[in-house]
This record gives structure tokens, sequence and C-alpha cells, in this order.
DNA sequence: TTGTACGCGTTATCAT
DNA sequence: ATGATAACGCGTACAA
């Protein structure tokens, strides 16, 4: 015989055997009343009694392998320490939590093999969902997410085609929003410090700033564009080199954190905000709010889309049958100091 | 008879049964080539290519139960948003994905009654370990956390006698790195925008005031001390409070969030930074940095606390019987703009 | 080397 | 209402 010990548990924590053995009742009773099921009142009592004095909890994983479910949702973006994912990530564990479930994080770097095979890690059901946060949605992200039997939501521009609940926003028209904003305060050198191109966002935002001024009449001038990376020190670095070969009345930046970086270079080469240059970022992250003069930015809804991308993987996992949904966050501009009307114009 | 299936997967997915039925073997010998131990050739041929045909991918669960082990580890924090929080995170993230498990966080809203609770559920085992970083640690936490059947680390003080794995920094010594500083370039009246007295960080940085302007032979000045909370909004409010009320040469604030405020109460008033008023955060966030002019900062190594944190749960879950740990990362200052000497001196 | 069978801890089903 | 037992999917001790 191989069984040295029957439902008796190896670290000495109590089981529902143990319970049942000591209420002197079967491990089914012992269950139901657990449970909350229907059992005598006699039964109930003893059982509950046994399950105090050995302090039964029950096992979580035992648990999920008869349910199927976990109760774990996963978070893969490119960095947690990015104040766009901080407020995603914030909105989404909210949610999460107030569900009863809790949020497992990944940083992929921005890597695609890491975030396609995190994807298709799904595979083995660790997780009841996962949010993902793609720079870029290649073929394999794709077919990694069809391929996932579990529910996958993404935050951000996907295939129309993509059988895949998604929610965007557009950042086109975001910058549409902080370009008309400039041109009606009597701008009209408008500088633009750009991400990657060869990223999703930063080529959006590309068209999107060409496609604004066309609709003013302003010819774009090669020289005020500048690009960088998405982050402080190296939308500092862009704007200085844009700031020293062109003289902007404007500069329009892709995200905060590279306003925050133009914003430096503007302040240490004595420009005055938004007296010489009116400064615009993008995202409206608290940083925009924090800074002097408080920046004026682009909203994206980076809450808002984390929260609603939450509810649709939450929905989709009581519902797995639920045809494709795709939501959209509208941008909205929020005026601030660094690029309010100047009583004198700008500088000339 | 109650079973109508055997071993056949219920949504269609392929177990090891179904690798090893197709492979004409026995699931052991399936499952053995599977975690490659040993077998004959022409076994491993069969059931690698039978594990391939049918797309097998082993359940998570399933060999968490085998296991006892969930491959996660928790990380409960008041606020993932805090930029405090979010380098600790940042820093625990990699260490615990490096090790190829997986981090699930927890937003406990400084609320005691959570955080226990959140202790409590680890009696349920859902994972490996956690990480927790109280503002306060109360009785009931204690006991949680020797009650747990799997190992927690705190980051913070502690009791001296309580046998958790924790580690821990100096803050009030750090206060006293700022205060040194200060005194050292000129400045005497030096403020202090401090968080709430009743928190664990708020009173050891108010007792590292006190002593280091007694070090310096400086009879404290309440005016010059306001209490507000950990926050951007109350550090600007309690900054301006104090600044209605006195005329400070020099402002430390309890953290940079605090700072930031402090800034911009001081920007608003017409005070120059540094030439009338020094200004010191504490924390040394990537916030810091961001600032113009840049800020002043005692660090606490938050990102090194995380990390040694992360290092210490992993080597107790591999190893449960060591003694408890304490360890130590020592409070640094890094000076910057805001609290460089000038040329005149400090405003008279 | 290979197969049989048990155990992980829980819930659910069936028969009593 | 209660108890015996299958089942979730995996790993492995033991016997062959």
């Amino acid at each position: 015989m191989v069984r040295k010990r029957l439902h008796d548990p190896v670290d000495g924590r109590p089981t529902v055997h143990t319970v049942a053995a000591r209420a002197g009742v079967s491990i089914a009773s012992a269950s139901r009343v657990l449970n909350g099921l229907g059992a005598s009142d006699e039964t109930i009592r003893k059982v509950r009694a046994a399950a105090a004095e050995v302090g039964y909890v029950p096992n979580a994983i035992a648990r999920s392998l008869q349910s199927q479910r976990t109760g774990l949702v996963a978070l893969a973006v490119e960095d947690i320490g990015n104040p766009v994912y901080v407020a995603m990530m914030r909105a989404i564990e909210a949610v999460v939590a107030s569900s009863g479930r809790q949020l497992v994080v990944h940083a992929t770097g921005g890597h695609i093999p890491s975030e396609t095979a995190l994807l298709r890690r799904l595979a083995n059901r660790y997780v009841d969902g996962m949010i993902v946060s793609p720079i870029r949605v290649t073929n394999d992200h794709l077919t990694a997410m069809i391929e996932s039997p579990v529910p996958v939501v993404v935050i951000g521009q996907l295939r129309e085609d993509a059988p895949v609940d998604n929610v965007r926003t557009d950042s086109r028209t975001g910058v549409g929003l902080a370009v008309d904003h400039l041109v009606a305060t009597g701008r009209r050198r408008i500088g633009f410090v750009n991400g990657p191109l060869d990223t999703v966002p930063g080529a959006a935002r590309d068209a999107g700033f060409r496609a604004a001024l066309a609709g003013h009449g302003i010819e774009p001038d090669e020289r005020l564009i500048e690009v960088g990376d998405f982050q402080y020190a190296a939308g500092r670095a862009a704007a200085e080199r844009l700031l020293a070969r062109a003289t902007p009345d404007a500069l329009l930046c892709a995200n905060d954190l590279i306003a925050v970086g133009a914003l430096h270079a503007l302040l240490a080469g004595g420009r005055r905000v938004p007296h010489d240059v009116a400064l615009v970022g993008m995202d409206d992250t608290e940083l925009a709010q924090m800074m002097f003069p408080q920046l004026s930015s682009v909203s994206l809804g980076s809450a808002e889309r984390g929260r609603r991308a939450a509810e649709l993987l939450l929905q989709r996992i009581a519902e797995p049958a639920l045809p494709p949904r795709r939501e959209h966050v509208p941008p909205a501009l929020s005026v601030r100091a660094s690029s309010e009307p100047v009583a004198a114009g700008p500088a000339a």
C-alpha cells in the first residue's frame, strides 16, 4: 500500500477532512456547511465549531482547480513606472479589487518577444484574463491573443477586423485640439517634439500634427519638428536641439514627460513660459499640474481607458461568448498656465 | 456509475491524459517526458510529437496544487500611484520576474483593517509570500504576519523583537543630513513641512528635525513647522500657511510631493529658489529631477529597499527556517539646484 | 524503462 | 439531510 497518510495535511494545516473528522461528519457535510449550503442546525453548529477550533481556511489553489478560476487578472505594460501606465494600473486595480479579484502586473520593457511570450503563457491559465497595452501590435500578438483560452483586452490601436476587445483613444484628434488652441491664442510658429515615429502613438501624433496645421493653412516647417524618446531626458535633449535651430512661439509635446523636459530646456535657455513660448503636453498626467507653470495637456483618458478595459474584461470573463467590443475614450484639452494667452501677445 | 467522462477535458483543451493517449503511453511516461525526466528515445519522440500535435500546455493551477507553490508574490502598499511605491514596485517586479515568478499588487489605501485582512488572507495560500509596507504596524499586523503560513517581509519600521524579515531606512538620520547641509550653506531659519505626526514616517521625521536643529544649537521655532498630508495639494497648502506667518530662508519637506507643493507656494508667492529660500525634499523620486529648479532631496533608497525586500522574500521562500533578518538602507542626500549656495547669501 | 495508482484540497453528484 | 466518491490536472512512489 502507498497510503502512508490519508487526508492528513503534510504541513499541519487543517483541511476539510480535519474539520469533518473533528466535527464527526463527512467531508461533504463539512464542505456544505462551510459554503453555506443546506444542513441541519446541529451539523452546522458542529462543523462551525470544529472549523473555528482548528482555524480552518480554505485553500485557494484547490478551490481554483475545482472552479477553473484563479481570481487573478493580469496587466502587461511596457513600464509600470511610466505615469501613464501608473494611472491605468491604479484604475484597473480599483475595478479588479472591487470585484474581489487581484491584479498581477508585468513589465514588458516594450519588448515584442516578451509580450507575445506572456500572451502565450495565458495557455496555462495562471490568470482568468489579461489586459495588455502594447506599443505595437504584431501578427504574433494577434494570434497569441486569439488562441488564448482566457480573454484578452487590448488598450491601444488595433486592426479593425481583430476579434479582440479593445479600448482606444484618438491621439490624432487630441493633437488637433492642442494645435487649435495654440492657433486660437495667437501662436503661429508651433514646434512639435514627438516620440519615435515607428511606434503607433508616435505615428498617430505626427499625422495629427501635420493635419491640424494644414487645417489652419499653416505650412509645416521641418525645423520645428523634432523626434526623441517618450522620456524626460530624451524630451529635454530633443527640445534643446529644436530650440538651437528655430524660434517657436509654442511647443507641443507628444507626452507629459517630454513636455517637462522641454520646460527645462526652455527655462534653462531663458525663455519665459507662456510669454515667449506656450507649452502643451499630452496624457494629462499628475505631472502636468505639478510643474510651474502648470502645464496644459491633452488628456487621453488613461485612467478611464484602464477602468473601461477592466470592466470589459470582467464582463467577458463572466460571459465569454460576447461579440468583440470596441470602446472609444475621447481626448480632451486641459488648458493651464503654460499656454494661457499673454497680455502682450507672444514675443514677435 | 458517476463517471460520464474520465480524463477527457471539459473545455476541449489537452491534458496529460490526452497526450498520453495519443502517444500510446501511460500518463506517467507522458509526464516524465514533459518534465525532462528519463525515458526511452522512442517514448520521448512519441510524447513530444503528441504534445506538439495537440498543443499541450501544462495547467498552472494543477501544478500548483501538486507543488504547493503558486509562483506568485504579493506586494501591499498604500497607493500604487505614489512615486515612492512606484519606485519600490518597479524594483520588486524586476527581481520577482527574474526569478520566474509574478507580482500581485494590492492598494490598501492605508486602511489598517484592509491591510490586516490582506495578511490574514495569506492563510489560503494564494501567493507564496508577501511584501508589505504599512504606514503603521499594529499588533494585529504582527499576529497576522506571524500566523501566516507563507513568509512576509516588511518594508518600514518594526518592533525590534518582531520575528519578521524587515528592510528599513533611517529617515531620522536622513532629516539630519538635510539640516546639516542647509546649515552648512548658511541657512538658519529652516522651516519644516511634515506629514501626519501619528504615522511612523511623520513621527520619525519630526524627531529627526528637532534633534538636528539641537545639534546645531538652533532653537526650534514652532511657527516654522507645519503639518499636512504626504501629498502635493496638502503640501502646497501647508507651505502657504507657513509662509503666511513666517519668513524661512530654507524649507525642508517630508517627501518630494510636499516639496513640489512647497515649490509652487514659494514661486507663486514671489520667492526665488534657492536665492530667497532653499528647498529640500525627501525620497529623491524622479519628480525631484523633473522640477525647475531641480530639487535637492534625501534619498531613502526606495528602489533599493524594494530590491532587498524581494530578495529576502525569495530567500525565505526557498529556506523557510532562516532566522529573521533585518536590513538597513542608509539615507543619502542629493544636492541639486534648489538648495545650492547662492553668491549673495540668502536674503537677510 | 514503463505503468498503476495515490495524493494534493476542494466542490459536486449521486444514492441513501 | 447526509455520506461515499468522482473529478479538477498534475507529479511521483512503487511495483513490475
